[in-house]
Parts: structure tokens; sequence; C-alpha cells
DNA sequence: AACTGATAGTTCATTACTGAACTATCGGGC
DNA sequence: GCCCGATAGTTCAGTAATGAACTATCAGTT
């Protein structure tokens, strides 16, 4: 259906027409950052997909499996915010989920009880670890023509951007 | 507040503490891909709260700058979908909102009745080229640390896994 | 001990997105 | 000329994600 392929001259085509009329545009940035975005963004579709008929979107999944890595299967909501990339609200709402399901139980932490401890429940930690092989077909096969030196390379662009991120963020909030 | 570095860090123990349990876990690919996620997600957030004092979504500004790059700044929802990654029902609904102010006007194909013809207005035109600078600093500054060659490198591996994508895509397809 | 500013999580109202069904049109074979 | 499968876009009903306000607790200060 798709043809990512000619989407790619395309979209080099269409940030050349823009970049026409906006001469300050970092052109080979502006690509980069776009086929970045695209990335991504096909490949949590592929995977939201694959998860579908097994009942869990993408982001529930991930909440899932950063539970399942987190030492004793168990974790704060903050934690799994952090690492799963969700906000706050969402979070509750997901983790509503899980415990509906019977996946995982929510305990108040009583070091902290402010806090509240998620602990992955023995069913859940099954379906955790029986879901995850789906996905390394996927993932052995994205990154099948690549190198080892070209992984490394791209880990250490990705590390690189990610805290230039960092340090946007942070600028922007001393600005506000 | 983030603290992404920090994060890479603990997403390597994360994986590497589920590979304990699931062995044929590909660890460097799902790293990489994780990373992939994280930093489409944090990137598109940050454009998101540029462009939210203006009152567009980042999907609603992505939409627009296409408009723009497209030839006389016309352009059909199907390709706007193509070429800004949106599902043909969200960009009815998105382009609804173009046309509700202003910025673009809908009227059918008379080559082919069943299109429609997007037009970018003189004033969505001005908007468009009036944002578009806003993230030029974003843009440069994420890169900022990039010699030619790793943005080179950069460009490789994501047209590589676009095409790899694609490929997945349509085996999926042949399959169900 | 009481006060304060910060932090963790939730609730509620709103906005964004999606899938499935539907309408209208197209273009090729008969 | 008519049928047919395919395509473009929309509608509608349901799901997912967000921001802003709120509650409870904490840790440090006075």
């Amino acid at each position: 259906m798709t043809q990512l392929a000619e989407r790619i001259e395309a979209l080099e085509r269409g940030v050349a027409r823009v970049a026409d009329q906006a001469p300050e545009l970092p052109q080979p940035e502006v690509v980069l950052l776009r086929m970045l975005l695209m990335t991504g963004q096909v490949v949590a579709d592929q995977f939201e997909r694959t998860l579908k008929p097994h009942g869990l979107s993408e982001s529930e999944f991930r909440t899932l499996i950063v539970l399942l890595s987190s030492p004793q299967g168990r974790a704060h909501p903050g934690e799994l915010c952090q690492f799963a990339t969700q906000k706050p609200t969402n979070m509750t709402r997901i983790t509503d989920g899980l415990v509906r399901r019977g996946l995982a139980t929510r305990t108040p932490s009583d070091s902290d009880r402010r806090r509240i401890v998620l602990q992955l429940t023995p069913v859940g930690r099954r379906f955790a670890r029986k879901l995850l092989p789906l996905l390394f077909p996927h993932a052995r096969a994205l990154f099948a023509g690549f190198s080892a030196a070209e992984k490394r390379a791209l880990h250490r662009a990705l590390c690189k951007l990610l805290l230039r991120v960092d340090a946007l963020a942070s600028t922007d909030a001393t600005k506000a």
C-alpha cells in the first residue's frame, strides 16, 4: 500500500520547495526530523497492529513491559511515566486497565504514602512473557540490513538527540 | 525536569533485565527501537508545546506545511495523508479545521469528482510562513553536535528503516 | 509543632485519533 | 451501455491522550 521509498523522495522535494519560500530553513535538519518522526510513527503503528489482536495498545504494552523490566516486577506510576514516556494522567488510565484485567495490583506504599506501588501479578508476568516475543521478528527484521557499526552509529546519534532535547526543554523552562 | 540522559541508562538496564527473562530477545535492536520511539515522542512533544500558543497542534501544522510544500499550495486529502502520515478519517477532521479558519479552501476536483482539492488561501500561506521559522531554532539546536558525516549516516539509517517497515507491512498484508 | 513549597497521583472536562460502515465516483471488461 | 471491483472521502460511534484543577502527603524551615 504505502511505498515509503517514494515518500522519502517526495519529502525531500517538498522540503526543498518550502525552502524556496523560507530561505533560512535548515534543510537537511528538517528532512532528518521529518524522517525521524515518520519512522517513529510507522514503527509504532506496526507494533500497534501486532498487539491489537491481544487486546493491548502499544502504550499499554510498553507500560506492561517496563513493569516487567523493573526489579521484582514492581514500580511506582511516576517511574512508569518516565520510562514509558507517558503523562501521569494517561498512566492512571493505563494502570487502571492493567489492574482491572488482573495483570497488576495497586497498593499504597508505606514508606511514602503519597506513592502507589504497582506490582506485576503472576498472570501479568506470564502474559507479558508470552506477548513480548511477538515483536522480536519485527525488531530483528527492521535492523536486518544494519552492520554492527551502523547500529552503534545510530545509537550514538539517538543519544545525542535525546541529550539535546533535554537541554532544549530546560532552556524553554527557564525562559517561561 | 526530565534528565533523559539517566533514562537512557535506565532503559538499557531495563532491557537487559527483560533479556534475562526472554533469552531470544534481540537486545541491541530493542534498545535502538525504544530510543527511536522515545526520541520521536519527545521531539514531537517539544514541537507541540511550541505551536500550541498559536492554536495549532503538531499534526495540524504538519498538514499545513505539507500543503505549503505542494505545487501551487494545492493537494488532495489523500496526498496529505501520505506525506503528513495521517489516517483519512483524521485528515478530514484536520482539514475541516483549516477550512473553518480560512487557511484553506475545499473544492471538488472536476477531473475526478471523487476527489477534493485543498487550496491554501493567501491567509493560510502567510500564516504558515510566519509559523514555520519558529521551529528552525529547534531543528538547528537538535543537530548542533552533528558533523555532516553523522547527518548523512543518520539519513541513511532512517532510509533503511523506512524501507524495511515498508517491506514488513506488505508481508503482513499478504499473510492476512 | 505549624507553615510552606514541592511531589505523587487522581478526577473531570476536553480534544485527538481510530476503525468500520457508508456514499459517490471511476475505469476496465463484457 | 452496464456491471464490477477499486478508490476517495466522509460520517459516526468508540477509544486514547491531554491540561488544569484538586487531594494527600512529604520534607525542610522557622
